[in-house]
DNA sequence: TAATGAGACTCAGAAACTTTCGA
DNA sequence: ATCGAAAGTTTCTGAGTCTCATT
């Protein structure tokens, strides 16, 4: 346990630049000795929560002044894991046990409690950096002359602990309803203690407001530092930001102090703490329904909309940019494009110790696959955000002339360069960002895939006349398939789990049973007809009472469902018609439901809805077709979605919309056109510097 | 001064947990 | 009516984007 923080002004070190320091620093100084325990810090006072929550209607009240997200705020810190309990199960190591420390027990149980078939240890490759890491760690973490210090992680059995894991898991599964209710209690007691905020004297929930324990780092894909041990974060590693007026939290953790408390009305999160892996800030902050982030998800699809009053001048401009006489406007209207069209990110720069993940401007010639001469078709795979695969082959002619243009340009870029190249070698986020906010102010390359997504949700729900007389249920079918659509725009995947293979086959089975069984009834039927009704099996009778053991139970009802079909007395010919109907039936419904579930097994629907689909198209969607909004928005989702519940049944997402509220001038998008016309005439103007830079170019591609 | 990096926020799928379904 | 499986929902924290300060 690192000793308790030193009180941040006492300590010499320049207090990090916050407009607003806490004056009384010294309150925050810990005693040089653990207190003893302090009494229980005091609940928020109990309010029927939800009616307070929700009766915040922030969007109808007067704006904050710019760049201020509080003026008021209070909230209790975060609470804190609880410190870690040895179970003493050993490790065997070299085939012998091994009693391990608390420490080492520690970090050895973190490594066993990775599920051996999960993203991590489950690809041979990813487990091999993944156990090196944790191995290294865990060893780093031993002082010199320990007994494990240059162990073999070969020689590590983690099977007991692994076995004990799985016990515990077990245990918890068949916790008595006392257990149950007791944890929620917990639970509960916490959330009142620190899941709330009070924000300009508005109740209000916090997202993350438990200090993420310390385990083994998770990294996806190929992430160099996969396996590393995320350590203990403890009070003095955090900062809190509360209003001035606010009391300053209690710290819940006896012996420590908070490391600095700051008053900032300009930002949005509630405490601060840096992770050791990446050396990366981390923040807890208000929940998805809290008016911060209302108010941000908001201003996101407002501007979406605004770009749809100006995209045909923004695709003017790049369309136009693709043939301009600079390299560096070429690739940026052929990066724009990209974004447009195939809703590819833009792609920052990564660094040695990340994933090898890019977007549009890291694109790499590696990435794409040419098609055969004298057509216009490219592969272009890569892994993108989160080493999820991008695969597609793209007939750049379905675009038309400008698909064409774009395909040539791409051939260009990639002509002479090796494989390992970007294909985007003069432009990046910085230079693509400030030319799309040069066409739109407030335009950055994000945009698009709201804007596109959200667009197309529009295009794609159907029409009220075409819904008239469907069922709900049919409605939200509907529904679920525009959905899909834009999921499948953004990429927006997810990976068949172990778990959702095993129902695809549990389902193939039986479906296959179901056709057995039909067949059985026709050929019974058939037997009926000639008058050899007597030679139709019945279903067995004696069903035995004494299956106590799980096996015999499942055998029980896999037997059960096998004779299904069967009578107990011989059939007359209509039973057996009626319930080859009823067959027939059910398996229809099956296939439809397998080819359903095949379709959307890799498609993550929830990622679109939650963050690229403007709330409000749904809700009038909802409205005018009579579909309760609960079909479609779960729990959580209508409470993020709280600001877009009252819109009428005709709303659009369209820039009228827009400017029928807000009623700027400058939202026109006839000024922006001028801008693009003007950013145009400027590349125009400098014809001769241009043609420097193509030889140079010409003696760089050499 | 352009590049670099920090900071703060959005967006991402996996895993955990809860509810509903169907035999 | 019950019980296990499947489907739906929420939580968690890693991975991006984008802006601004620093050098």
């Amino acid at each position: 346990m690192p000793a308790p923080s030193a009180c941040p002004s006492a300590c010499g070190t320049p207090a990090p630049q916050t407009i607003y320091l806490l004056s009384q620093g010294h309150t925050a100084q810990p005693p040089p000795v653990p207190l003893p325990p302090r009494a229980p810090l005091l609940p928020l006072p109990l309010l029927p929560l939800p009616l307070v929550l929700q009766a915040y209607k922030w969007w109808e009240e007067p704006p904050l002044a710019p760049g201020r997200q509080w003026s008021h705020l209070e909230h209790n810190g975060m609470s804190f894991p609880d410190e870690y309990e040895p179970h003493g199960v050993p490790l065997m190591y070299d085939g012998e046990e091994m009693e391990l420390s608390p420490e080492d027990e520690e970090i050895a149980t973190f490594f066993a409690d990775v599920p051996l078939d999960g993203p991590q240890l489950g690809d041979a490759a990813t487990a091999k950096v993944f156990s090196a890491n944790f191995f290294s760690d865990w060893k780093e973490s031993m002082p010199t002359g320990h007994p494990l210090k240059n162990a073999k992680f070969d020689k590590c059995d983690f099977g007991a602990m692994r076995a004990h894991l799985q016990q515990r898991r077990l245990i918890k599964k068949a916790a008595t309803d006392g257990e149950r209710a007791a944890a929620k209690a917990e639970k509960e007691r916490r959330f009142h203690l620190f899941g709330l905020a009070i924000v300009d004297g508005h109740l209000e929930k916090v997202g993350n407001f438990i200090m993420e324990p310390p385990g083994l780092f998770r990294g996806r894909g190929k992430h160099p530092k996969t396996g590393k041990l995320k350590k203990r974060a403890y009070p003095s590693e955090v900062t809190v930001n509360i209003g001035e007026e606010a009391k300053v939290p209690q710290c819940p953790v006896p012996g420590f102090a908070w490391g600095n408390v700051q008053h900032d009305p300009g930002v949005a999160w509630l405490s601060t703490w840096k992770e050791n892996i990446n050396n990366m800030n981390k923040y807890a902050m208000l929940s998805a329904s809290s008016s911060f982030k209302g108010k941000s998800d908001m201003e996101k699809y407002n501007k979406a909309m605004r770009l749809k009053g100006h995209i045909d001048a923004i695709r003017r401009n790049y369309e136009r940019g693709l043939n301009a006489s600079t390299s560096e406007m070429r690739q940026l209207a052929t990066a724009m494009w990209l974004i447009d069209k195939l809703a590819l990110r833009v792609g920052g720069e990564k660094g040695e110790d990340e994933a090898d993940t890019v977007g549009c401007c890291t694109l790499r010639v590696e990435h794409m696959t040419f098609g055969p001469a004298g057509t216009r078709e490219m592969e272009l795979e890569f892994l993108g955000k989160d080493s999820m695969l991008f695969k597609q082959n793209i007939d750049f002619t379905a675009y038309g002339d400008i698909g064409s243009k774009v395909f040539d340009n791409l051939t260009a870029f990639c002509k002479g360069r090796k494989p390992a190249e970007q294909v985007f070698q003069k432009i990046d986020p910085t230079t693509l960002n400030k030319h799309l906010q040069s066409l739109m102010p407030g335009l950055s390359a994000k945009v698009f895939r709201t804007y596109n997504a959200s667009e197309t949700l529009q295009q794609q729900l159907p029409s009220a006349d075409a819904l008239k007389n469907m069922t709900v249920q049919a409605k939200v079918v509907e529904y679920n398939n525009a959905n899909r659509e834009v999921a499948i725009l953004c990429n927006h995947q997810r990976t068949v789990s172990g778990a959702m293979l095993k129902s695809f086959e549990n389902l193939g089975e039986r479906v296959a049973k179901v056709k057995e069984q039909r067949a059985d009834l026709k050929a019974w039927l058939k037997l009926a007809k000639d008058g050899k009704a007597k030679k139709i099996p019945l279903k067995g009778r004696g069903s035995s009472q004494d299956a106590d053991d799980d096996e015999e139970k499942k055998e029980l009802t896999q037997r059960k469902f096998e004779g299904s079909h069967m009578f107990a007395n011989t059939p007359s010919e209509e039973q057996l018609q009626r319930k080859i109907e009823g067959w027939t039936t059910k398996l229809k419904k099956m296939e439809v439901d397998l080819r359903d579930k095949e379709q959307n097994k890799e498609v993550s629907l929830g990622t679109s809805k939650i963050n690229y689909m403007d709330p409000r198209i749904s809700v009038a969607w909802c409205k005018r077709n009579e579909v309760p909004i609960e079909r479609i928005f779960a729990k959580t989702l209508r409470d993020k979605f709280v600001w877009a519940m009252n819109v009428p049944p005709d709303w659009r997402f369209d820039f009228e919309t827009l400017r029928a509220v807000t009623a700027e001038s400058s939202d026109e998008p006839k000024a922006v056109t001028a801008v693009a016309d003007d950013a145009d005439a400027k590349a125009k103007g400098k014809g001769d510097d241009d043609e420097e830079e193509e030889e140079e170019e010409e003696e760089e591609m050499d």
